[in-house]
DNA sequence: GTCTATAACTTGATAGAC
DNA sequence: GTCTATCAAGTTATAGAC
């Protein structure tokens, strides 16, 4: 307690960066052998330290593959949020497929990590939450065009969405894969249904 | 070896239908639980016998998995298959698109060990298995319209397999998403890319 | 604060009784 | 042919030394 007013700043810093590296080494963990490859003494192993160590710095082994999530989610979300933003409503969705295709493909790790905790999903999580945001974009975008937003926005939401995945995932396995021209076939697609 | 001659087609059948039990079981196993939730115990647990059992009629736990995921992959390639050859070539893209959907829609456990397998694919699987069937039919259906072959068959046959896996995937989450809706939305993004 | 040592359990697989 | 009993190796997590 006494401790506490100078000691703080100090201690918190290596704990948040033997956090920081937990998360990393997981992250890559994850991408590379899979969820059921992240053991907890795989983790310990990559980090340098022993099982008993990662779980000082995290109750569980749940918590430091849910830190490791978020922290990839964190990421995307924020660069994705930030080019939307920037462009005009009627070029949303456009920006929308492009920022998060270029991000998946700049981050090959946290793709993975992603992809692998969406299909590991178990349990207590909101499907919506990955179209929805997308589908209010198509639907603003119609109307900013002149046009109703009564299409099925939600589908098209889906098959985009699933489409941005698809090409992601190929690129994973094939480095030499355009991403940035599919992306933009997916766009023609997308803006097809968009003009009234 | 004496007994062979009259004992083989009754053993085989005992044979054939516990094999056929441990698929069903397995099937519904990594549907419920994914592919970490499905142990040699629980298997062997819902199939009502001990796991040295399972192991007595399959080598090892892996190939309990792969003849699972074979079984349903047969299923689904031979349904395909016969819609789409039974459809003249202009429109045989649609055709496989229904028909996935389709019986993706009637098969959810089996959706669920396809998606499954293919996410926890460790290794020697051809990518491209994937996607090149749907590519073929898209240049052969612009062909038959009188166009040329010329377009990115590839990317348009990734893109509208991750759609179709994407509108499978809502489904298996809301049973009353409507998937035959969602499909000829997909078929009228990918009809525009074939026309000439 | 960090680690050693170990607990408590599950995994896939085998040997041998019946 | 099928099962009991057992195996070594892996898993997460905890208690307590330092």
């Amino acid at each position: 307690m006494t401790r506490k007013r100078e000691g703080t700043a100090e201690l918190t810093l290596i704990e948040r960066a033997r956090r920081a590296q937990l998360i990393e080494v997981t992250i890559e963990l994850v991408a590379d052998r899979g969820y059921g490859g992240a053991s907890l003494a795989a983790i310990a192993e990559r980090a340098g330290i022993t099982k008993a160590a990662v779980l000082y710095h995290f109750p569980t082994k749940a918590a430091v593959v849910r830190a490791a999530h978020q922290h990839a989610l964190t990421a995307l979300v924020g660069d994705v949020a930030g080019a939307v933003e920037a462009a005009d409503v009627a070029h949303r969705p456009a920006a929308y497929v492009r920022s998060m295709v270029g991000h998946l493909r700049e981050h090959p790790r946290h793709t993975r990590m992603i992809i692998e905790a969406m299909v590991h999903d178990d349990g207590d999580h909101d499907p919506a939450a990955r179209w929805r945001p997308l589908a209010e974009l198509v639907s603003a975008a119609r109307v900013a065009r002149g046009g109703s937003a009564d299409i099925d926005a939600r589908t098209t939401a889906i098959i985009v969405g699933g489409g941005i995945d698809a090409i992601v995932a190929e690129q994973l396995h094939d480095p030499d894969y355009d991403t940035a021209a599919a992306a933009e076939r997916l766009i023609e697609m997308l803006e097809a249904t968009l003009s009234p």
